[in-house]
DNA sequence: TTTAATTTAGTTGTGCACAATACAATTGTA
DNA sequence: TACAATTGTATTGTGCACAACTAAATTAAA
């Protein structure tokens, strides 16, 4: 049998794997938040940006997503009055997502969990910077 | 705001990134097989372990998957004659996978990948090496 | 040996991902 | 100004992932 053809060689396993224990870490911890993990990933976007809202488009850019996930996603949030969605009168095919104040004010909810999670890795903070760092540079020569 | 709710600062981000960009790059290549990402890695179990056929649990084990996951998704690699299932006579709970001839046979159209995919990380073996032994560490950190 | 607990698969329901498609608003161009 | 191309979002359909639950077979215990 080909050896290269074993579950323990592949990078991409490791990946799968791990992105899959990641969200198994989360999940309970959002749960408290009542997120789900890409909802999470959302709320960390609109944290930042929240004030003058920013497009379906441009919160696709940044989390990577289409409007095919993200359509239905932020329609289950704006239901959870996380965010509200308005057309842009600027231009009416943009839809600004902008926080709800009861979204603006789960972040204070949130602000534990980086660290919480960071202490679940057991690296040390050189060692995580590392990884980040190759970790960047293999999105890099993988991203289109 | 707090700095560490940034996009950027997290390690998670990173593997949900890095676990969508591979899928998507195997996607073109798995489909000339007819595969998913997800039916690829239970046929890299199986084409180790066809032979005497693995249970579902076994499989689910390597894999890191449940029953809600495996049941649906090997009944649609049965309907492509991929493989075969079948109720172990010693213990009539277990359901044995096996491969079909045509199963074992995809097997020769897929040896090229493992090394096509290496060449597109744009990683050293060796760096891939180190990478590869962070990520066992840290997946077997998180790990139950 | 009856009964209770455990084990193994499967089912149901929810929420991503994403391809393919549709459509309305906007922009570019003749 | 017409009208073709582009852009931004939404919809539909398929396939994971996983929680919660069901059912059947096996094993353990009283």
């Amino acid at each position: 049998m080909n050896n290269n053809l074993l579950l323990e060689k592949q990078l991409c396993f490791r990946l799968y794997s791990l992105n899959k224990l990641m969200c198994r870490l989360y999940a309970p911890v959002l749960k408290e938040l009542s997120l789900t993990y890409p909802q999470y990933l959302v709320m960390i976007v609109l944290w930042q940006y929240y004030k003058a809202g920013i497009s379906v488009k441009d919160l696709g850019a940044k989390l990577d997503l289409d409007s095919g996930t993200l359509s239905p996603l932020l329609k289950r949030m704006e239901k959870q009055s996380l965010i509200k969605r308005e057309r842009d009168s600027k231009d009416e095919r943009v839809v600004l997502i902008k926080l709800t104040q009861q979204g603006v004010e789960l972040q204070k909810n949130a602000e534990h969990i980086p660290a919480k999670m960071f202490a679940v890795t057991g690296l040390s903070p050189e060692k995580l910077q590392v990884l980040n760092l190759t970790l960047d540079q293999l999105i890099d020569n993988l991203g289109d």
